[in-house]
DNA sequence: CATTTAACATGAGCTAAGCTCAGATGATAG
DNA sequence: CTATCATCTGAGCTTAGCTCATGTTAAATG
């Protein structure tokens, strides 16, 4: 017998695995492409190793011992887990991973997946939305669409486009409450999103040396827009983040003051790191969609 | 260069993660008792196989790819499991899987497990409780309590013990509805479990030949006395589930008329089984748990 | 009851996947 | 420019993992 404490190897584990699923030796010899006596030496083997009875035989029957049925169950979900990695990772050069704001994904971004999709049918795009700023190389992330006044000095960045900050508000809210001078914000409730400074900046900007005390922070900007849509108060809208609801008339900018936003979108990925053809067609795809804009 | 379509040696995946994990070929060598050597060659066939780049080289600088740093994550997760399959299957020889009722296992089990745990702590015994009719050799159960009339054909089945029926309910709904005599029973909130046709079989028996209509089924027994104990109704008791709520006082049993149940406790395993000293030890407590009844 | 069939087990031995060794290569620090 | 550190690589070895041929067992078949 073997050392009973070593691990077993892994390829035994798969051999069991295929031979509890296939419900005998041959069956699994022939699915692993190996020969019945090699699937028995596995076996055997493993069970040396583990110093526990996987199978019963009784001559041409086999059957599982209740160790042996609750090893291969564990072992089929753990393997398929592991083929699905490979596969992933085997079909890599169409896959990117691109890493945004929450607020970003789902004001700009979402509404134009369907065009990414349709302009790039074989390329399997995958966000991840995270307010946190991700670690490209342990996360596994290919680029991001990054929201800061500078980029990082080890990033390689590129600048997609500016944007302005103006007070957006529905429809209704801005008839009812007369919002025609920046002056009648007054009487507003001013919803306050990721970055409160605005606020004060804008009413600076816009003539009002003493602005209103803005409220508190009721969550991030996608959830701030979502508030304004749902005509609770007026927002500082990003112009990217509000083109959408402007257009749709979902939102209104009741005053044409608008705000240089401090903060730029830049595409950014690690300095160095490899590109593939795919990685590119996403970046250029997004200077696309910026360009529209301007 | 090889198939690019074949599944790549589970060797070399495992050989990989190390890899990626320890930061370096040369401490995944230590890790896994190989050389640097042996690290670099099983990692560049992988890559070879999938035909993707899993690390970037540059002289004595290794970092990982998107791809390699997805992927390792990704093996991280299964191999963990899959090591933890094999550790409770080498320990298998301690560990004991039983299947119940969850009305058994809430109702009579778990207040005894705390008992089994002290007499047999080297015993990992781990519960099942489910309703359908498990499949021992595919769900890797050793044993059942199962409550039925006759036990299966195919199992070997041994009598843990007989129970009665009767009337329960909390001591304040007995006391506000006066239940004196089954006559009463009219007036109250009949709870009705897993077999609807012991309510009328036990007015019978009680003397009351035209028993009034039983509700709709709440649910299974567990929650059918639970009901009964939070004072909603009177619910039909078998003995062993409500032994320990009329001991506390939680139930009552407002009358004397019991019926003996058509469905006894048989402890069942699958014929020809090999069993375990631990299985026995299982099975030998459960029979002195239920001889302390009796 | 003998025979056939359909499994798995096993002794002997092969082979290539996986490993080692030793030296090459390349990046980085002092 | 040299030392150091880590990976790469050509050549070759070792053994885990296989195959082949034959033995064994249980159940189905005649």
């Amino acid at each position: 017998m073997r050392q009973t404490h070593a691990k077993p190897p892994l390829r035994s584990l798969q051999v069991f695995e295929a031979a509890a699923r296939c419900g005998g030796f041959t069956a699994a010899g022939e699915e692993l492409g190996i020969t019945q006596s090699g699937v028995s030496r596995q076996v055997s083997d493993l069970e040396a190793t583990l110093g526990v009875a996987l199978f019963l035989r009784n001559g041409a029957n086999l059957s599982l011992t209740p160790v042996g049925a609750r090893l291969a169950r564990q072992l089929a979900d753990a393997f398929s887990q592991t083929w699905s990695a490979v596969a992933d990772a085997r079909r890599s050069d169409q896959v990117v991973t691109l890493s945004m704001l929450p607020s970003v994904a789902a004001r700009w971004f979402a509404p134009r997946l369907g065009d990414f999709m349709r302009a790039h049918p074989d390329i399997d795009l995958r966000i991840t939305a995270s307010r946190h700023l991700v670690d490209f190389a342990s996360e596994g992330v290919d680029a991001a669409i990054r929201y800061s006044p500078e980029p990082s000095r080890d990033l390689e960045a590129v600048k997609l486009g500016t944007e302005t900050v103006m007070p957006v508000c529905s429809a209704n809210y801005a008839s009812e409450h007369a919002l025609h001078a920046p002056a009648d914000m007054y009487s507003a409730t001013l919803l306050c999103g990721d970055i409160p400074e605005d606020w004060p900046t804008w009413f600076k900007a816009a003539g009002c040396p003493h602005p209103p005390p803005t409220g508190p922070r009721l969550g991030d900007d996608g959830a701030i827009l979502q508030a304004a849509v749902d005509g609770q108060g007026v927002a500082l809208g990003r112009s990217l983040l509000v083109a959408d609801d402007i257009t749709t008339g979902r939102l209104v900018a009741p005053f044409t003051v608008s705000l240089d936003a401090s903060h730029l979108y830049w595409f950014v990925r690690p300095k160095g790191m490899a590109t593939t053809p795919a990685i590119n067609a996403v970046k250029n795809w997004l200077f696309g969609q910026f360009e529209k804009k301007s």
